[in-house]
DNA sequence: TCAGTAGCGGAACGCTGGTTCCGCATCACC
DNA sequence: GGTGATGCGGAACCAGCGTTCCGCTACTGA
């Protein structure tokens, strides 16, 4: 994993990352609407030397969010004593978060139409934590029973979606839904 | 209103009628990602006619957008008794209701950096009511009192967009963001 | 029925954005 | 330092989409 490319020189390598990193900056400011040109510009570097680095743009953006949602994963994992109160703190943190943490929850979405493996993979994993987590917060009864995981996902996706919009409280939004998690079914 | 183009031949009535039914349709299938070609072909005209009955498509966009907007905001507003529960039942019905509903929530996001007119008159009306009933439910205390009416509406329309995914219960979703709704401030 | 015009269709244009290609610069190894 | 290959930049290409334009069709009113 350390040296995945034995034999590259290093003005590539160098330029390899420095495309990963310009789309990760530019995926956090506006999403998937970048343009090719713009993140090869802002790396420094030609579309040439983009295309030699990921096939499509599409393979970027796969690359990224997959790396991306692992790491929303693995956080909440960290807390195994209280599944309840790590279901409701990947909420708020999903929610609160950065724009990144959003665009990413949203692109798991898209990860459903797509068969980019990169994603399919990384969504999977993500999905059994979670799904997980939920399971055991709601055998406990800390969490509504009647809720699936696409559910929970569609309502963190959703809320943090909002959250990130201009006048809009994050820490409220994140609150009626924490809250309305909590509720018992009427 | 009934008449608003006095003189206007007929075909040229009735192309514009099969427009904007064919707009609809397309909206409610697939949002604003339809081409103005594929609207004229669906309406069995050509894009030249297209153009003479809207300006633009950004155009035509609004007034879809504001016609749809009056219709779901004077829906609540019938049951004058209960404000609480007119609030919930918007809530409720633009969640779970069509596509069509929730696009058009969507779309009054893009209404606060778009200036068209159309638009911003209805959607300045829709606020208007929505909020009007929002404050009356938060003074019986039936809705909790911590949150702006952009609040609301960013998390309703984002709800409404992801409850309409595959394997999601919108049900579910309602629920849970209804109940927090509900629910006393922590 | 006929003339005049409102309205029509769809080809053509310009622009944007993804992808390919190739002559040239730069690195790695001797 | 020299040489061959690796990688580079960015011009060029292509496709899709919004918009414009113009010769022709067909409706209307006499």
């Amino acid at each position: 994993m350390s040296t995945p490319s034995p034999a590259l020189r290093i003005d590539a390598r160098r330029n390899r990352e420095r495309l990963l990193a310009a789309a990760a900056q530019l995926f956090e400011e506006k999403g998937a609407a970048f343009s090719v040109d713009e993140a090869a510009a802002r790396a420094g570097v030609g579309t040439g030397t983009f295309y030699r680095n990921f096939p499509t743009k599409t393979a970027l953006l796969s690359a990224l969010v997959a790396q991306q949602l692992d790491e929303l994963a693995t956080q909440p994992v960290e807390s195994d004593g209280d599944a309840a109160e790590a279901v409701l703190r990947f909420v708020r943190d999903a929610i609160t978060g950065s724009r990144r943490k959003h665009d990413l929850v949203v692109a798991l979405e898209a990860a459903g139409y797509t068969s980019a493996d990169d994603i399919s993979e990384a969504s999977t994993r993500f999905r059994q934590r979670i799904g997980d987590l939920l399971a055991r917060a709601q055998e406990t009864g800390a969490v509504r029973g009647d809720l699936g995981l696409e559910d929970l996902l569609a309502l963190v996706s959703a809320a943090s979606a909002s959250a990130s919009r201009d006048g809009v409280s994050a820490q409220q939004v994140a609150a009626v839904i924490t809250d309305g998690l909590r509720a018992t079914p009427t």
